[in-house]
DNA sequence: CGGTTCAACAACGA
DNA sequence: CTCGTTGTTGAACC
């Protein structure tokens, strides 16, 4: 579940904390996330220093003293800094610093630990669309122009743009009055723009909040974009904030979509 | 229907005809082809000159002052120039240049007429493999490397190799005594070889003859590449020119495949 | 008739 | 929709 906004928030705590600190031990409980065996990993990671943390959508960029590393927390998980002592209960894998701090990662399912000499060589990172908030509405226009299918079904797709998932993607089409399964082809200039402006706030506003109260940042603390900020987003049942219609949960494709049915209407 | 060879062809002559010359007007007939609004395409393009015609892949890209201009002509069409006092019958599209002369687009279904300020940003030309009789042998074989799924279907997508289609892809299999479905892991490295031969050659051959018989170029004159020039395109029923065989016309996924039963052999 | 492209969906596997 | 890959179908409409 975390996306774009608590993959932000995570990856500027860690480029601010960890900048500078070493890798001086690995630890991994679950191989299978891995993209090397765990000897190469170990050997390629140990003594590394951790130089830079970046964000692209859903995915943290670790950049070492050796090599690249890329985190995907996948369907939920955590990155946490603790104390060696303090390790929580469940973990896939550990860092240990050589300041006696540990960097643990886990998630509920699958989730991706991956080293790589370059982004653009790694099968999933390399095939990113744009990190979703550096977008221009010009590029934004670019990137729809042409393109067929639902707008929602282009938002989730981490190769047109990435880091929008099904949390991110219901308050901004909400906002912006499109029903999911629009066709992009069917989309005006202005509401393109009013997308652009809706997604950026809405991504915004959560980073500004620290990220989602049901996730935690890199010291366990819970986000504070919460329930209470969400206009349509699992919200059936209860009146539209804009015209009181009651909101409805559709099927969209394979995911559950948000909407007031009087605001978002598809258009015959 | 036009694939490489055609599109080869066109893109050279239009290079040499139509540089330094300038759009003075636009007129669409279909706007369901562009990928902006008719207003838009035409703004764009107006007073803009040529600068240079690439092709890559079945997509010719059109360079001009202003911005780029991407037409695929889809299941078969043409692009001729011809006096503004003869336009043929069926158009979809047509710019007019400032001498009088007249650039027509048209084509039977489907087709696409994209500006885009950059190629590298439009969803479909951004996306193309490389033009397929500039690859060479080794790059050939690192893009087949690791690729798992038939030869035939990874041939005609065009995000692996563009430019070859349904009608380009029978003979060089033949040639190179593949059958189309087989699995792309258990080519040998001189199977390989030989398949990268053969396409150069049908391809080549075509180019030089200024590309098949059922198509015309820029000044409606059809090509040369006939059906006596087809192995086994096509010819179902007909004996296979290397072992008299009766040649048989298969299902390949959604597209017809052309083969000689006894020469393309699928293993066990 | 065919030939094109992308999107949607399923199934599977990590 | 955690992410890929593969194959299939369908839909674009003079």
């Amino acid at each position: 579940m975390p996306e774009l906004p608590e993959i932000a928030v995570l990856a500027r705590d860690m480029d601010r904390d960890l900048a500078r600190r070493e890798i001086a031990a690995v630890e991994v409980l679950q191989p299978k996330c891995l993209n090397v065996p765990p000897a190469e990993f170990e050997s390629r990671l140990k003594g590394a220093s951790i130089t830079r943390v970046h964000a692209h959508g859903k995915w943290l960029k670790l950049e070492t003293s050796r090599t690249w590393l890329f985190i995907n927390l996948g369907m939920g998980g955590e990155v946490l800094l603790v104390d060696r002592t303090r390790l929580p209960e469940h973990w896939r894998l550990a860092f240990d610093l050589s300041d006696g701090a540990c960097l643990v990662v886990n998630f509920w399912w699958f989730g991706y630990v991956h080293v790589s000499p370059d982004p653009a060589d790694h099968p999933m990172v390399g095939r990113l669309g744009p990190h979703a908030i550096d977008v221009t509405l010009p590029q934004f226009e670019a990137l729809l122009r042409g393109r067929r299918g639902s707008i929602k079904a282009f938002l989730l797709d981490q190769g047109n743009i990435a880091g929008i998932g099904n949390v991110y993607v219901q308050d901004p089409l909400f906002m912006a009055r499109l029903h999911p399964l629009r066709g992009i082809a069917t989309l005006s200039s202005e509401e393109i723009a009013a997308l652009w402006h809706a997604l950026r706030t809405t991504l915004q506003q959560s980073i500004d909040l620290g990220g989602a109260a049901f996730e935690v940042n890199l010291h366990g603390e819970h986000g504070r974009w919460g329930r209470e900020h969400f206009l349509v987003a699992y919200r059936e049942g209860k009146p539209c904030p804009v015209c009181a219609t009651p909101l409805e949960k559709i099927r969209t494709g394979s995911t559950a979509g948000y909407i007031c049915p009087a605001c978002q209407r598809l258009p015959a």
